[in-house]
DNA sequence: CCTTAATCGAGACGGTACGTCGTGTCTTTAT
DNA sequence: ATAAAGACACGACGTACCGTCTCGATTAAGG
């Protein structure tokens, strides 16, 4: 765990640019694992990656941003969502790609951001951008091939549609701490699809 | 220099018990309202209430509980959920109220409480408990009443759906900071009516 | 060593008076015993004895008295100086008995309790009375018997000369921390010894 | 907010090094001159001085080192100790320079840190080496002086004659807190002179 | 023998100071 | 010019004792 993780930037090796950038983000990275957002401290994350302090300040002026940055530095490309020409599997497949991540440090790093910058508008807005949005426009994509195969009303298409699923996923993290797969499925079968479903599908009009 | 803010509790008049909880939680919430969660500070917290800081910490060991403790003291009594006999105008009645309270500083308390403590399960437990459940609760009784008039399939009657619109203000309230009256009316229109209209009344919603 | 010593003044066994006294004594001594003067806390004694802090308060308003007091509560009785017909004896006999209490946790109280109160007269007043003066007095008894003999000259027989041991020892002590017997030795032959000695017989002391 | 309560040394006026020691050591003493030695709190020392505690902790982990590196800082050079030509007359003047040493704040502080920290050899040590030996010392000089000129004679050179002075001037002072002047004589020409004087200048020999 | 006024234990209270920690700024030294 | 290293002022942390003060419970003294 304690790699002796540093040894060859000391005395006479001083790194800079993009070296720089990525032992501070791994840093930043390590100490978000081991002691969660809350506890992240900018002295911890200099002293970690063998920078000194004013070298984080210049570029991050508050850790939020700093983390913001760690993470999308090292953030896994988001891979596609799933396309198995079916509505419902390709939702729950997808929900439980969001709640392992919501599950992992960076889920966690997340929501500390978002608690901890209610008051920064900017990091509010880059958050959104970043982490959540992605997420209704995936989930959107999915709709949308949805729609295309007929098994979606096309007035489901929205952004407040597409955004009850991670709504509802926080709200259950954010009490429970783990999300078991019944939970999936009660949201996308008792929740998600009879929104979307097309109204033809319904029998008994009027009367 | 210290302006006389306080006056009777010096000198042979020493608080005790209720006295000083009191004194306390309205410290607390001043500070609220003032800094907010984030920046309150038990000793700033102990100035103001002319407490000594042993006797905050002799109570609340950490921050979070102690303001879990003031805002249950001096919240206002949770009113009857809207009774006005149509389903729709109780919902958007209950979820101004919501709204309005996600607004206040209680509201931003208890956000910078879920994110503050999403490691301490006990107190995880007591927000839901007191914060959470009840919404969720009066929903339900709203829900409940409108099944009772036929205007709410009964199958729709679960904790899942009633937790919908808080989530979904939670989250627009996250990353818009202030909820206009279109997204309540986008949400109960588009998403809560048509989740738990009866099945019988299902006929063309467009046109 | 920690002799279960309390649990017979518990519940409904309420001490008054010289068993309360002893009590607050002994527990004085122990905690001078293990910590020292210098971190002899008020709250520790009422703890140890298992009184309340008021009725320490009550009886000694500052820490300093409470420790004199312990001390000469349980002061072995100071026994007669020695008297064996010899002067020089008597003296060797007598130092050793005051290093040995300056070497005891009572000698550190005393230093302990000189140095805290120098600001407090009537306390300087009372260590002089109770721990210095004494000595004096019983080293003034050992000249004077030796006087009676001729051993020594009747116009040493001032509190100055009288104190110059003493002096002697706890300047020693002080920087020492211990004091060896060839330094009581000293302090008597070369000392001592020289000043009181009878005019007639100063003959030649070298050669 | 924040009154500009200090001068010159705030905003890019930072101190470091020696003119923080300074400042640092100038506060202590006035604290010490004004509370004394016994009611020298650090957090007063750094208030007074503009410094942070920590800045006072990170050189000086005990009170005691403080108060000693900051008297020896500020100790006005030893003079040299008098030299009249007559022995008598250069002890009394240098007891008296000793006497009025005792009685200053800075004789205070030396009289709390011997008090103060009699568990630490270090510091024990140290105040022997800087204040204490220097005297002895001294007055060592004075009666080597006097033995070259035949007052003293050679085999009362030793540390423990010229430590009496010393000591009986601390313990005349540790009870009296103050050394009147008759009291520099009595000790100068009972005590001193008599244990220095040449044997030759004794009549009466043998036979 | 029974009240009643003291006094006990226990420990909460308003304070002051402790010694530590983290922040964001700034200086020094060495590339 | 920029890096690391870390000193600096600041402010908050959570703890320890201080000396004062309730609060019952109990106990000795007086009726």
């Amino acid at each position: 765990m304690n790699t002796t993780d540093s040894a060859d930037h000391r005395r006479g090796l001083r790194r800079r640019g993009d070296v720089l950038y990525s032992a501070i983000f791994q840093a930043t990275l390590q100490e978000l694992t081991q002691v969660g957002y809350a506890r992240l401290k900018m002295e911890h994350v200099a002293a970690r990656a063998h920078a000194s302090k004013r070298s984080l300040y210049r570029r991050w002026p508050h850790r939020a941003q700093l983390v913001a940055d760690a993470i999308e530095h090292t953030l896994p490309r988001r891979g596609q969502p799933p396309d198995t020409g079916n509505v419902r599997t390709d939702l729950l497949d997808y929900l439980r790609q969001i709640a392992d991540a919501l599950n992992s440090p960076t889920g966690e790093a997340i929501r500390g951001l978002m608690a901890d910058t209610h008051r920064d508008p900017e990091l509010t807005h880059t958050i959104r951008i970043r982490f959540l949005d992605p997420t209704i426009s995936e989930l959107t994509t999915i709709l949308t091939r949805g729609a295309a195969r007929g098994e979606v009303r096309p007035s489901a298409l929205t952004h407040r549609i597409a955004s009850i699923a991670p709504a509802l996923l926080r709200e259950h993290f954010q009490t429970h701490h783990a999300i078991p797969d019944p939970v999936l499925i009660e949201i996308v079968d008792d929740v998600i699809i009879p929104l979307i479903r097309p109204v033809t599908a319904h029998t008994k009009t009027t009367q």
